[in-house]
DNA sequence: CCTATTTAGATTGCGCACAATATGATTGTG
DNA sequence: CACAATCATATTGTGCGCAATCTAAATAGG
């Protein structure tokens, strides 16, 4: 938290016009971040609706097939996302049958969540989701993996401030 | 993680170890995507809240600062979300004063949004916050441009397929 | 004209997403 | 042991975001 800032200074964009030009839609890196992502969500919908997943329930998804039984807390940490959000989230999972929820026997704080038979066997299903996606993406291996890195850097360091 | 490929198993882009390294969430772009879309939206809240504005109705302002007055589907167009998403956005900023929604005269299908002066004057306000957010990003330049380079490389692809 | 189709928004219902708060379990301290 | 502080999760309220559906206005075709 600095407490005055006097970095609008050190752009070529600033002056008269600058801000009206930083504020330009197409030129905030924010805002592709923002549109990019929601059609990627809205990319996965038909592929995953054969499952029965949502894209955000597809993610926890995936943290549990990497491990499980695991926390909400710890689950949360791995995908971003607050107790608020999982809770609802992972109930709904359950009534379809995809996972367990249960107590934690040696510390009744804790909610520890499996996988059913049913969630397990979901990941064969999952095996075509992530090469259909990567088709529709069509960019090239190595601009995949820029990017990925790019988005991964950038989490890194807001991470580091958000909290 | 070295990205040596080896046999191929079941699927034509199989990783290092098949179906269950590709849907590890740290290999998957679209996570990336997603993950650092949440946290760049948190990051805006805070520079956010003394406007007055939540990060989707800074995103419609810019909009119409851009161009105002707008129909509900050109703001929709420009900005990729539907009136079941603006309608009660732009109620919400109607309420709070920044923008007036009118039927058009000539074709009474159509809602004309249009900035209000306290609206148009929250542009100055407002000026500051895209350098804010770049000085919490920390990327260099150049990344910065790399990478809305190819999110909007995306973006396109992926409106394509949608529509 | 007069009906049929199309178009622009609004509405409804569901599912994230998070801040603020509540509840109950565990841990720390005297 | 008491009891305050902390911790893990749940709940509540607000605001996106979209599919499906509805209404009214504009346009098309006969």
């Amino acid at each position: 938290m600095s407490p005055k800032t006097t970095h609008d200074r050190r752009t070529p964009t600033s002056g008269p016009q600058g801000v009206a030009q930083q504020l330009r839609l197409d030129n905030q890196l924010c805002f592709a971040l923002y549109a990019a992502s929601g059609l990627v969500t809205r990319a996965y919908r038909p592929l995953l609706e054969p499952l029965g997943l949502t894209y955000p329930q597809y993610l926890a998804m995936m943290a549990l097939w990497e491990k499980a039984p695991r926390t909400v807390s710890d689950l949360g940490e791995a995908l971003g996302l607050d107790s608020g959000t999982l809770t609802p989230l992972l109930k709904r999972m359950e009534t379809a049958g995809l996972v367990t929820r249960a107590r934690d026997r040696a510390d009744e704080r804790r909610v520890q969540v499996d996988l059913t038979d049913r969630g397990r066997h979901l990941q064969d299903q999952a095996a075509g989701v992530p090469s259909a996606l990567a088709c529709a993406l069509d960019l090239p291996g190595e601009e995949i993996v820029a990017l990925r890195a790019s988005l991964q850097d950038l989490a890194r360091k807001l991470r580091g401030t958000g909290k």
